[in-house]
DNA sequence: CTGGATCCTGATGGATACTG
DNA sequence: CAGTATCCATCAGGATCCAG
C-alpha cells in the first residue's frame, strides 16, 4: 500500500503536518479567537514571519478564518472554521499522548541526573 | 496559557511534528516491519537522505527500532517500539480525518472543473 | 546489490529593522 | 498592531560515492 496522493494520512499531513501549524491550532482551541499578537505571545519562539506564513496557509486551506477590522490601530482576529474545528480529535489525541509521555520523559531526565 | 516546554502538545509535536515522520509511522503501522527500501518505495518522493535522517531521529527518540542483519547483501529492518505503537490513536485520528475530508476536497476539485 | 555518507546547490527558517 | 523586507544560517533534494 503505497503512500500516494489518495492516502488519507498524507492528505492530513499536507494540511497540518507542520510543527507551527499544530501549535497555532492548539492556541486557537484553548483560547478561542486570537489576535496576531496573542498568538505571537502564546507560541514561544515563533518568529513573526513564520507566524504570518503559517496563518496564511491555514487560511487558504480553509482551516482558520481571518477577520480584519478596518481601524487604527489595526486589529486582526483569527478563529477556527468548521473545518478547523473538525481537527479537534487529532489535537486531543496529541494532547493525551503528550500528557502521558511527558511524565515518562521527565522521569527519564531525572534518572539521568 | 502559553505554549512552553511543559505543553503536552508541544512535546508531541517535537517528536512527530514533521511531515515525513508521520508518513514513516503510517507505513510501519500499515505494513509492520519494513526494510529501508520498502519505506523508500512506500513513501513517494522522500529522498534517501531525508529517510535516513528521520529514521535516525525516530530511533533516538525511542519510537522505532532498527535491526541490522550482518549479511550480504545488507539488510536493515525497522519496526515500531512500544512507545511508537502508543502513537497509533493519533495516526488513526489523522486517518479518519483524511478519509472524511479527502472526499470533500475531491468534490471541490470536481466542482471547479 | 542494499543502506547510507558526502558534496553541492537551491529552498526554507530565524532575527532584526522598518512601514501603513 | 499587524505585518513586510532584508540578510544570513540552516535545511532539503539530487547526484555521486562507499562499505559490507
Amino acid at each position: 500500500m503505497p503512500c500516494d496522493k489518495s492516502c488519507p494520512i498524507e492528505h492530513t499531513v499536507n494540511l497540518i503536518g507542520h510543527k507551527w501549524k499544530v501549535l497555532i491550532l492548539r492556541n486557537l482551541f484553548n483560547n478561542g479567537t486570537q489576535r496576531f499578537s496573542d498568538l505571537s505571545k502564546g507560541i514561544s519562539k515563533i518568529s513573526q514571519k513564520m507566524l504570518t506564513q503559517q496563518l496564511r496557509q491555514l487560511e487558504v486551506d480553509g482551516i482558520i478564518y481571518r477577520k480584519v477590522y478596518p481601524e487604527v490601530p489595526p486589529k486582526v482576529e483569527y478563529s477556527l472554521t468548521a473545518l478547523g474545528n473538525s481537527l479537534k480529535p487529532i489535537l486531543d489525541e496529541m494532547n493525551s499522548w503528550g500528557i502521558e509521555h511527558l511524565k515518562q520523559s521527565q522521569l527519564d531526565q531525572h534518572n539521568n541526573e
